[in-house]
DNA sequence: TTTAAATGTAAAGCAAACTTTACATTTAAA
DNA sequence: TTTAAATGTAAAGTTTGCTTTACATTTAAA
């Protein structure tokens, strides 16, 4: 699973603590999910879909596993 | 988190187990999610928007934890 | 109305999402 | 060029998504 995450945060000026704090996790779970250590939970997306006012399918790109 | 799994899964005249086959998921889990008992994973939830056809956000409804 | 398919549910265990703490490295502003 | 903010990463622990096994209940077809 790949995303947009890295992009859009500098889109919208936000910091990981700052983006964090809005989707309400870690900075390390940002971190994390930004640099595709894994995948959020499916809330953590409609969170953070919310906060770049886009749909999920348009900040992941799903990959069907191996 | 709600969602029209139950209502699609009809429509599409596929038993919990058939669903199940179709997303890789054991029947319990396909069972577990439609009764709300947990959220799929953000891979689940893709698998199972390509299944119906639809977009994760017309599958599942976001609603703020509490 | 009997039988089989479909559904519901529970327990034990594993895997992945997430936490906190901690520290090292990079980036950028003073 | 020093300093602070931002980012990267690691380890240990918790929670939750998911598995298998197992069995009980509901639904529907013969």
């Amino acid at each position: 699973m790949k995303n947009n995450i890295k992009t859009l945060r500098a889109a919208f000026q936000l910091t990981q603590s700052d983006l964090a704090e809005k989707i309400e996790v870690s900075r390390q779970t940002v971190n994390a999910i930004e640099k595709g250590k894994f995948d959020p939970s499916l809330p953590t997306a409609f969170r953070l879909a919310a906060v770049f006012n886009c749909s999920i399918e348009e900040l992941f790109i799903y990959e069907s596993e191996e």
